[in-house]
RNA sequence: GCGAUCGUAGCUCAGUUGGUUAGAGCGCCGGUUUGUGGUACCGGAGGUCGUGGGUUCAAGACCCAUCGAUCGCCCCA
């Protein structure tokens, strides 16, 4: 065969897909840091794993979050399996353990604290820390009313965020949207506001009072800006329980040393939510501000068939976290490399790398390239310390680095003890 | 779904108003040197210039389309 045949042969390489990422490197180190602290957290607040599937029949989402919303109508990856039954990847974790906890029976445990973390699904555009496969964390508490879950939640969430070392120019923006007659008082008098001054809203604005009339508070367009300042507030719709409700979290807060920040402007963009609203927001990551962000949503299990249940939560984009942590994440440091300096002690060198490993050494080996550059090879991957394998004995040590844990250099000595 | 910017070795990039065989640094591989806190020198491999059309005597460069990335809007964590 000729070598313009070869060519023409050439076996195309299937691209990845749009919006999904290949995490490797200083992304993945963050990325593993992130998800580990959560884990840490999570047992210091007593909140049990669970792991949920990633597809469910598309009525669990449809039906709670809302036919209109965006995320429903045109952003779930949606597809019919061979049964011809529609399912889809789910697009937000809330939906799936509600609808776990009520086809399991999780009721005999509740209230229950629920934290799990994974990928998620939505077909949106991709832009910096927004993916079509993302991965979140997640923690919710179902099956209890009380403010004092509020509480903990956003003490969880502080405190994680704490432990990632990137609460700096991370605030808590704090509001509530009452109880569901509070919740609908306030919505019908920002649509009768809205309505008297539809002609000068912007075009989203006006599609949004017909869709999702609270959004047009948190609106980037000047246009709506002006209406912004008279527009009704919660405040004026909230009945008596919801007010106590509201300070009773604010109060958990303080007691607790949590800053937070009103935002009466902030409304969440699923329609289930109730009460307290929450987002630890941040100017570093460009448009995709939130990093964290959730509230209760005690409507959300009867849309699903359950009986009345209370619920809080929030969900927290582990890639938007893992850049705020960014490069300050050290890799685990490597403690021991052979360098195999002439071949005939391969053998020696190898019988060292796994007495090493099972005496819970991290190690490598260097035995490929020039011999004689082995040594720098091994020098340059940054170890605490140096073995040369040479005359089919592993003599030769260098401890590298000059703070070094006396205790190493036993740990090595008893782990090869039995190796020459 | 809308708007804008950008795609050249593994990585970071250069490549003049279109003009021979597309370059550098780093990384990788090999040789010599050094003989151990990361040496120095020499050599080598590696590129369908994102992809597909078009204009032209001639395209990495210009035009169109497409795919992807980035930055906004929308939405949302």
């Amino acid at each position: 065969m000729s070598k313009s045949d070869g060519k023409s042969a050439r076996i195309a390489t299937p691209q990845a897909i749009r919006g999904t990422q290949d995490i490797f490197g200083a992304e993945a180190e963050a990325f593993a840091f992130v998800v580990e602290t959560f884990e840490r957290v999570r047992k210091l607040y007593r909140f049990r794993p669970a792991q949920m599937p990633v597809f469910e029949k598309t009525a669990v989402f449809s039906r709670s979050l809302g036919e209109t919303t965006d995320v429903v109508s045109k952003e779930m990856y949606s597809f019919d399996d061979r049964g011809g039954e529609s399912l889809t990847l789910r697009p937000e974790f809330t939906a799936g353990i509600a609808r776990a906890y009520l086809t399991n029976g999780w009721q005999q445990y509740a209230p229950v604290k629920i934290a799990t973390h994974g990928p998620l699904f939505r077909y949106e555009r991709p832009q910096k820390g927004r993916y079509r496969q993302f991965h979140q964390l997640d923690a919710e508490i179902i099956g209890a009313g009380e403010p004092l879950a509020d509480v903990e939640l956003l003490c969880m969430a502080d405190q994680l965020l704490g432990e990632l070392g990137i609460k700096d120019g991370v605030t808590l923006m704090l509001n509530t949207l009452g109880d569901g007659a509070s919740r609908e008082a306030w919505r019908a008098a920002l649509i009768e506001y809205f309505e008297a001054h539809r002609p000068d809203l912007s075009e989203d604005s006006q599609e949004r009072l017909r869709k999702n009339p609270l959004r047009i508070l948190d609106s980037k367009d000047s246009r709506d800006h002006a209406f912004l300042g008279e527009a009704p507030r919660i405040d004026d719709f909230l009945s008596g329980e919801a007010q106590d409700f509201f300070g009773a979290v604010t109060g958990g807060l303080d007691a607790a040393g949590v800053a937070w920040t009103r935002a009466p402007a902030l409304v969440r963009g699923l329609d289930y939510y109730r009460h307290t609203a929450f987002e630890f927001v941040t100017d570093r990551l460009g448009a995709q501000g939130t990093v964290l962000g959730g509230g209760r949503y005690d409507g959300l299990i009867e849309t699903l068939g359950g009986a009345p249940t209370p619920a809080v939560g929030w969900a927290a984009g582990i890639e938007r976290l893992a850049m705020l942590v960014g490069g300050e994440v050290a890799r685990d440091p490597l403690q021991v490399v052979i360098a195999v300096e002439d071949d005939d002690s391969i053998g020696v060198a190898q019988r060292g790398l796994s007495a090493l490993r099972r005496a819970d050494l991290s190690s490598e080996l260097v035995a490929s390239g020039s011999p004689r550059k082995r040594f720098d090879k091994a020098l340059k991957m940054q170890p605490r310390l140096v073995i040369s394998a040479s005359d089919q004995s592993l003599a030769r040590r260098l401890l590298v680095g000059g703070n070094d844990d006396p205790t190493l250099v036993d740990r090595v000595e008893s782990a090869l003890m039995d190796v020459e």
